[in-house]
DNA sequence: CTTGACCCTCACGCTGCGTCATCCCCGATA
DNA sequence: TATCGGGGATGACGCAGCGTGAGGGTCAAG
């Protein structure tokens, strides 16, 4: 039986992890005195290893204790997960030290950070960032499809896609500027244009036409793209058309 | 000049966010009109800008603030911190996954985790927390010197020290159990030796000697070593004599 | 004048303990 | 036996960075 303290420092923690352990019901003393002090036998020992070990591997208290408490706890799977997640962190510091050391290089240039493109320097997380708040939108296949199509592409054919797109937003624009109504002809015009432009590289149904315009409100790459800076509200225009669109004309 | 909210979609950030950087005095509107409505004008975005470019590296919102505020912050130093600290953990989560995956492997093999030893599954980062420690304790290049000395070894010169170790080991172990006082005579002699035994890698002053008996003390791994499973107090005991021994003899 | 969409200010919650502050307990020494 | 030092115990706040209501004004549109 030992203390707190004994145990404490022969498992390489403070004493006041052992009450937090015990507060939260992780590990309890085997045996509490009559004066509240708690004692810790052979098996609560071996208990702490086991939760020190998870815990190395940093697993959340509340789910080793899962681990240790419910025979039914699919530790295999658990595991696999945090494996994922240790993975994505590495991926994930990776870039940012690609992109310190981009920083860093543009500093010793004796760049100033106001000259600095801040959005170059991120652009790839970004980009990531973005694949995936489409992938949440649509699912994967679909995003996926989409790239394979864009891929087919010349270059010619590649910004002729991209001047329409830009005139597609301009007439929007003014549109906008020009006070017309979501649902008025013009600009449904207008939309059914940007519903044939996005259908190069994906066809889009009710519900995933009215999805994009939601994604062009809620993302902010989409609301610069779409003339936020100049015409506050734009994108919810154009969301608003498209969902009219969507159910009136798909 | 944009609202709250207006600010927030554009920068793919939340509302709370910008009442907690108001409120951290990180980011303060341009204008708060008389309702107490907050207004961001062209200023602030480009502020924010840099806030969530730092932010993404990770920074800390404190220092994010001393860098766009203090002329004088070495960002460079900064940033080169910064990487070395995710490239720490990159190393560290590599460690992890490795643990990890023999976890797996063990679980696949239908071992229970009970007949696991799971300190020979963490041996690798508890020995390099070790090294950590003493360096702590004796700085880098002792450490190091110690390591060369070891390598110099035939096998034989160290089963040698090996079991020169175990005999000083347990002949502290005996004294101990017998009651000595760690500044009797016996306990001393004992204690020489294990001072000659250590200069086998390092010759340690008085300072060091007695930070060595520390160690014994707050280092789980040593505590282990010398026996306070069975003897409970024994790293202590052994700690006195040696701070006594470096008082008197060293 | 009423919605509905925004705005505001508290204020608690989450993670895993570190760090006092305050008080109780026990063995050893004077 | 009084005392003293080294534990032990229980709160309770702090930290980082917001998420998430609660409860209550404000504003533009219909």
């Amino acid at each position: 039986m030992r203390t707190v303290k004994q145990l404490a420092t022969a498992a390489g923690i403070s004493v006041r992890t052992l009450h937090h352990y015990d507060a939260i019901g992780l590990l309890r003393p085997g045996h509490v005195g009559a004066n509240g002090y708690r004692y810790y036998g052979k098996e609560e020992l071996l208990r702490l290893q086991q939760i020190l070990f998870y815990r190395e591997l940093g697993m959340p208290l509340a789910e080793i204790g899962a681990v240790l408490d419910d025979p039914a706890f699919d530790l295999l799977a658990a595991l696999r997960g945090h494996r994922a997640a240790l993975q994505g962190r590495i991926a994930q510091y990776q870039g940012l030290i690609q992109t310190i050391d981009r920083t860093i290089a543009s500093l010793e240039r004796n760049e100033t950070m106001e000259d600095n493109d801040y959005y170059a320097g991120i652009a790839p997380e970004t980009r990531d960032r973005w694949e995936r708040e489409a992938e949440k939108y649509w699912g994967k296949e679909a995003v996926a499809a989409a790239h394979e199509k864009a891929r087919a592409l010349t270059k010619e054919q590649v910004d002729q896609i991209r001047r329409e797109m830009e005139d597609i937003r301009d007439a929007f624009a003014r549109l906008f500027r020009d006070g017309a109504a979501p649902g008025s002809d013009a600009v449904q015009a207008v939309t059914e244009r940007h519903y044939r432009w996005v259908s190069h590289s994906w066809t889009p149904d009710a519900a995933a036409f009215a999805g994009l315009g939601r994604l062009y409100v809620e993302n902010p790459e989409f609301r610069a793209t779409y003339k936020d800076d100049e015409l506050p509200g734009c994108p919810e225009f154009i969301a608003a058309a498209m969902a009219i669109y969507a159910e009136r004309s798909l």
